[in-house]
DNA sequence: CTACATCCCGTACCTTAGTACGGAGTCAAG
DNA sequence: CTTGACTCCGTACTAAGGTACGGGATGTAG
């Protein structure tokens, strides 16, 4: 029972909600990294960093950032062997993009709110749709 | 000259800064109406609540809904003919999700935050990827 | 030591969201 | 009244992100 508690490919994508052809999808895109096999032989272990890895792959993606994007995101480390200002940079042109999406985000949100607060009846204000209740708020700002 | 000013689906494409071709595919998927040939003969004229509804899709994708996803957006309209209640349902649950990806776009952002001021070499403490940014702040809350 | 589940790896296939193409019709300018 | 640009429509191809499959190796329970 050498192998009872390892972090075997299938109990990693178990843990991760996903499939275990995702999990080596993602390692022959080199998203993350493909454990080794242990020299004594048997099945890969997977880390617990590895693991994170996997669930920022699927929140970023569900936000919508692509797997290049991703992959972008995860290579900014703040190494102090790495180029520093140039990592900031990025990091700071991801974070500026960020902002813009939450900011949008609030915008359909707030249009989302509007139109459940319209539904009750009082309606015949041309706030129908969520276009139009986005539109609506448009309009007051800029 | 009578098509000097109709909105033809080059201009319309142009406008909302996509091609032609992803405006017929929307059309063909269902999401946009595709204007009636007009009756006298000539090219389709598209309407500005088209563009809209154009500009609404591109937006959303980049915020990570699907096209299936939009289309139920869109489909969400506060007509009083329409069951009120189911529609408002709808809305207050995609409001939920809309409400869940700012809170997770927020904890990203905040991770990129950290990582831009970890970068001027203070460092050495376990901050150095946004995966581990995230997860330090993770942990004082819940 | 055998049955069954998993792992491993390569290759093939699928879905979503476009993009491109080709031929016929239409329009506006010269 | 021709030329060049664009529309219209159907069909075909592509890219991203998986998902499935098959055969051999390995681990674990009975």
């Amino acid at each position: 029972m050498r192998f009872q508690n390892t972090t075997t490919i299938g109990r990693a994508a178990k843990r991760a909600g996903i499939g275990v052809e995702t999990i080596r999808f993602y390692e022959r895109r080199g998203l993350i990294a493909q454990p080794p096999k242990p020299a004594a032989g048997g099945f890969r272990d997977y880390p617990a960093a590895t693991l994170s890895q996997i669930r920022f792959i699927r929140e970023a993606q569900d936000l919508g950032f692509s797997l290049e994007e991703i992959s972008d995101l995860m290579s900014l480390r703040a190494d102090p062997k790495a180029n520093c200002a140039q990592v900031q940079r990025r990091a700071e042109a991801k974070l500026a993009e960020v902002e813009d999406k939450i900011e949008r985000l609030k915008g359909i949100g707030a249009a989302l709110g509007r139109l459940i607060e319209a539904c009750p009846g009082k309606g015949a204000l041309g706030a129908c749709s969520i276009i139009e209740a986005l539109e609506s708020d448009e309009t007051h700002k800029t």
